[in-house]
DNA sequence: CGTGTTTGACCAGCGC
DNA sequence: GCGCTGGTCAAACACG
């Protein structure tokens, strides 16, 4: 098993902000330096187990595609090329397919999701992944293992993929098929119908996604490492929220001045593990080029490199690819590649999996799974499943592009996953700040 | 100097 | 209308 899925899974528990979150990327631990902001749970002092997150690893190959990011499209869809999918993705939250130890060949997500009502059942993290519906298995049964439980709901046009912990012992993956006419489902996370946590605006569209805390993807000690995404986040502002022990941190897009689109980061409440991830509003101009993604490094990733227990170092580590440093490769912001333009009017060839777009407005009073019984609809994973997962990733294959030329070049001299200790260049290149700036 | 985070204050939505 | 809460602003400060 990769060491970088290892380092995940044995993570520590992190306390407050993305911000010890992406230092514990960076450093290859997690014990944070810094207090805690709050007073920890005592269920974060325990590193996920295997029981708990029940994660078949995949193949390089397949948790690289996972990975896989579209700088085209839905500016949504981009949002899977936020570091922290990578990091779900890498850390086995992703289906997954060619794992014969797989006892379900099926990623599932910790236990713990079901604290926040804003949240629930909204977890998932599999980045535009097409399942078709022959995949899934409509089952009632007690969600004890993974897997996936299918809503009826008609109501949206995407597929729905969400994590319901409320009544099982085990998470489950909801997914939405309604509606999918196509062979493609998209996923999606629903959410509950009340208490989103976050003050709804008219008209403003969210997708949510939980993701793992990420955790060290790198065995360097010196600290946290700046997640490459490929847009530029600027923290503005973090607020303790009720009932939460951990606070939630505000972002914006500093990819490009009058950007609107924002992030909020909070932990999930019990389960300090994950991470809830809301975007709301689009970007409104083009993907930053790979490059200047990961140029992104922000300062604190030279920090890190000195030391990463400054706490404005650290924190500026979150997402952030600062836009002095983005600014220095002039390709792209003064002359945005239009063909990165986000297309938020076209539905990208995949869903955003892991996301969640929802009108608030129109979600507010239909925001539950559609169908009823939803947190007591648990369809288990068959084993029947595990051999229609070639199909599934088969189609990733559809998947293109330089960061999947470059992520599969990666990946096919990686070496088997599953044996190799070392962490995979691709990640390397996502989360060695160092590096990332001319790895490529 | 330009970029970032931090953080208290202010504003706005929502429920009562 | 009021209070609570979440979201945003902006000044102060840090960093390279």
């Amino acid at each position: 098993m990769c060491s970088v899925f290892d380092q995940l899974l044995n993570m520590d528990n992190f306390q407050g902000d993305l911000t010890d979150v992406v230092r514990g990327i960076g450093s290859g631990h997690v014990s944070s330096p810094d207090p805690p902001e709050v007073p920890s749970p005592s269920t974060i002092s325990r590193p996920p187990t295997s029981s708990d997150l029940h994660v078949d690893f995949p193949t390089a190959a397949a948790s690289v595609s996972c990975l896989l990011t579209n700088p085209f499209g839905d500016p949504f869809v981009s949002m899977t090329s936020d570091p922290l999918f990578h990091l779900a993705a890498s850390s086995g939250y992703l289906p997954v397919a060619g794992d014969n130890k797989s006892d379900n060949s099926f990623a599932i997500f910790p236990k713990g999701f079901d604290e926040d009502d804003h949240i629930k059942s909204q977890c998932s993290v599999f980045p535009r992944i097409r399942i078709s519906e022959s995949n899934i298995i409509h089952d009632g049964s007690t969600c004890n293992s993974p897997a996936i439980a299918v809503s009826n709901a008609p109501s949206s046009p995407w597929g729905m993929i969400g994590v319901d912990t409320t009544n099982s012992p085990r998470n489950c993956l909801l997914v939405d098929n309604s509606n999918n006419t196509s062979s493609s489902s998209q996923i999606q996370i629903s959410s509950s119908p009340r208490n989103l946590g976050i003050k709804r605006r008219k008209g403003q569209t969210k997708k949510v996604v939980c993701i793992p805390a990420p955790a060290a993807m790198n065995s360097r000690s010196s600290g946290e490492v700046v997640p490459s995404d490929l847009w530029a986040w600027r923290k503005y502002g973090q607020k303790p929220i009720k009932g939460s022990p951990y606070p939630r941190g505000y972002y914006r897009c500093s990819s490009s001045k009058g950007c609107s689109a924002r992030k909020q980061v909070e932990r999930s409440r019990t389960d300090p593990n994950m991470l809830v991830i809301t975007y709301t509003s689009e970007h409104n101009h083009p993907w930053p080029t790979q490059r200047n993604a990961l140029a992104g490094s922000t300062r604190s990733s030279s920090s890190s490199s000195s030391n990463l227990s400054t706490k404005s170092s650290t924190a500026a580590a979150t997402t952030t690819s600062p836009s002095s440093r983005v600014s220095q490769n002039n390709n792209n912001k003064d002359e945005p590649n239009k063909s990165h333009l986000p297309s938020s009017s076209t539905p990208p060839p995949y869903a955003a999996a892991g996301i969640k777009e929802e009108n608030v407005e129109e979600r507010r009073d239909n925001m539950e799974f559609d169908n009823d019984g939803e947190d007591t609809y648990k369809p288990e994973l068959l084993p029947e499943f595990q051999h229609q997962s070639e199909d599934f990733f088969a189609d990733l294959d559809e998947l293109e592009g330089d960061s999947l030329t470059m992520l599969l070049s990666h990946s096919s001299g990686g070496g088997n996953m599953e044996t190799d200790t070392t962490i995979p260049d691709v990640f390397s290149d996502f989360f060695d700040d160092d590096d990332s700036s001319r790895s490529l």
